[in-house]
DNA sequence: CTATGCTATGTTACATTATAACAACCGCTA
DNA sequence: TAGCGGTTGTTATAATGTAACATAGCATAG
């Protein structure tokens, strides 16, 4: 639970010491209400994989994610992962990692937006930003440029501060 | 040639008119220039493939790409266009564009850099930026998450201007 | 000029990621 | 309870990317 003073809100933790579990609890919770208030079924497959995407903030892979359900008894052909990414993709509930073909949970779901990414080289963890300098700055871009923006995929690979130290 | 008097340098053209035969050449001189500093070899499939590359701004796949090779006599095995592509991108002279698996001719190989890109979706040009606030307000982040970014994956897609007017 | 070693290419096979297409099922409600 | 829409099962295949080893081309020291 550990939080920073940054003006960088969400997503202080994933680099950092904290309580997990309260991370996928609150992710089931409120992915649960949103499908709710959408009239959109939150399906024992899908919400297992969102658990799944959920269980450590380091990005999986859709075939990582099929064989955890496989090993849990659930169909292991591959639309079944894909169904279910796909569908928790549309709800804002995950976000897909273009550059390293990998899933990881949505920090901000109720408030629909774009992923921007650090990811880590050493220890595979995503840490998802939200900087609405990097927004602005984005978004005068496109108006110089007369470019409407749809979706953003924005990923900076490199080292978190943790495995700086260790190295 | 048109230039606008944009303060976003290297990249006006993709979605404007432009001599596009005046790209090609000038990305192919530059890479012999480059590729002669560095004592590395730019071989026939090497120019080859950054030729095609460049027939245009829009990115295009590698399988694309080596049937393009295949019909034009080279080998057309995968290997043969991932090893180019590959060197190319070590060399700087182009990018890849994970969120479309595709590559695109880079606008500033001397200068290293990371490519940062709108990409439309309807005419499926790649316009590169080379955006210094989008650079700070990034680096800024990274500072105070203390992340060392290795690489950046900005790709956004959406509407180019011409586009939106025929729409 | 030729032996040697490094780089590049050829070739086969395969791994990984993702989708198409159609059938069966399930839950809701008219 | 029939029918409808959405979800899942199933089979097959497409699209993207690599491993591994054999061969060829090129540069240069002897």
């Amino acid at each position: 639970m550990t939080a920073t003073a940054s003006s960088i809100s969400t997503a202080s933790t994933a680099f950092s010491q904290h309580d997990h579990n309260h991370c996928i609890k609150s992710a089931i919770t409120q992915a649960q209400n949103l499908c709710k208030e959408r009239g959109v079924r939150l399906t024992r497959v899908r919400q297992r994989v969102l658990e799944l995407v959920w269980q450590s903030h380091q990005p999986l892979g859709a075939y990582t994610l099929l064989s955890l359900l496989a090993e849990e008894g659930f169909n292991s052909a591959p639309p079944t992962i894909y169904r279910a990414l796909e569908f928790l993709q549309n709800e804002g509930l995950i976000h897909k990692l273009a550059s390293v073909n990998a899933y990881t949970g949505c920090t901000n779901p109720g408030n629909p937006h774009e992923g921007h990414f650090f990811l880590c080289l050493s220890c595979n963890q995503a840490l998802e930003l939200d900087t609405s300098t990097l927004q602005n700055s984005l978004q005068n871009s496109a108006e110089n440029h007369g470019f409407a923006i749809a979706q953003q995929t924005i990923e900076i690979t490199g080292y978190c501060a943790q495995c700086q130290q260790s190295a």
